[in-house]
DNA sequence: GTGCCACCTGTAGCGACTACAGGATCAAGA
DNA sequence: TCTTGATCCTGTAGTCGCTACAGGTGGCAC
């Protein structure tokens, strides 16, 4: 029941472990003690911070909002207004580039149907690209 | 009817000076000819390919793709299968990308719905951030 | 006590630009 | 012709969010 080296929390967790170094260096992850000899010595805790941290990135939250939950009280403290508020702003991002992505799907599917695909002298696709 | 100097170029295609000179060293703008002090020298055929640039990067074309529009023959000259294939490629990385913020989306929605808002110990955004 | 893996720090690299420093050139007015 | 000031030049370094490496130490089993 010793502590986690940095290796392991890597495979327990999936993050890299110079990702792990780089996230305390930059404040996301709280620095652990060290062994006399300077290693660093993670807990449980840390092991589901990480994971959270994780999780956030991959689901498109900044790292400045990451960094913000967790000054919250972070996983496992008491929910608040403002994660929702963190996770609602974050939802509005990601409607907003679903519609920008799907008038550019429907600019490109247009274009490239009126596109002969021979060697004609007029092409949709270069015409769309030229006349912005 | 004199060249055109980068700094206009640059205002007249919304493109950064540097940006510009940027695309010049990594091959995807052409080197223009120079003044005898050194100065590049633009024409009317720089403003087309520097638009169509700037115009394909806006709608997420890599700058790989780019290249391989422009080397095709460019803006202007025959269009070709190729040409097709690529902005196709573009639409189906398009698509994804869409399909993976919907099911974001749909998440996000109904996490922040089931959220009290209150100050309670269970956080549906916490959770779904903690539960991968 | 020795071998070896895991760990440490610090620095440099990625891509796609952007920004700056320090100097040269150009065009227009006096 | 000279001067002024805007524009331009090159080269280097910064940005973000990591990732990768080099060269050196710690921890632990045998």
């Amino acid at each position: 029941m010793t502590g986690i080296p940095i290796g392991e929390l890597s495979r327990r967790t999936g993050v890299n472990i110079e990702t792990i170094r780089y996230f305390e260096k930059v404040g996301i992850l709280p620095p652990p003690p060290r062994t006399g000899g300077g290693h660093r010595v993670y807990d449980e805790g840390h092991v589901r911070a990480l994971g959270f941290i994780r999780r956030a990135r991959e689901l498109g939250f900044t790292p400045d909002e990451v960094r913000a939950i967790l000054n919250l009280g972070g996983p496992g403290k008491a929910c608040c207004n403002e994660v929702r508020d963190i996770a609602a702003h974050h939802l509005e991002r990601v409607r907003v580039k679903m519609a920008d992505l799907g008038q550019l799907e429907r600019l490109l599917a247009t274009t490239i149907e009126q596109c002969s695909g021979g060697t004609a002298p007029d092409c949709a696709v270069i015409d769309m690209l030229e006349h912005s």
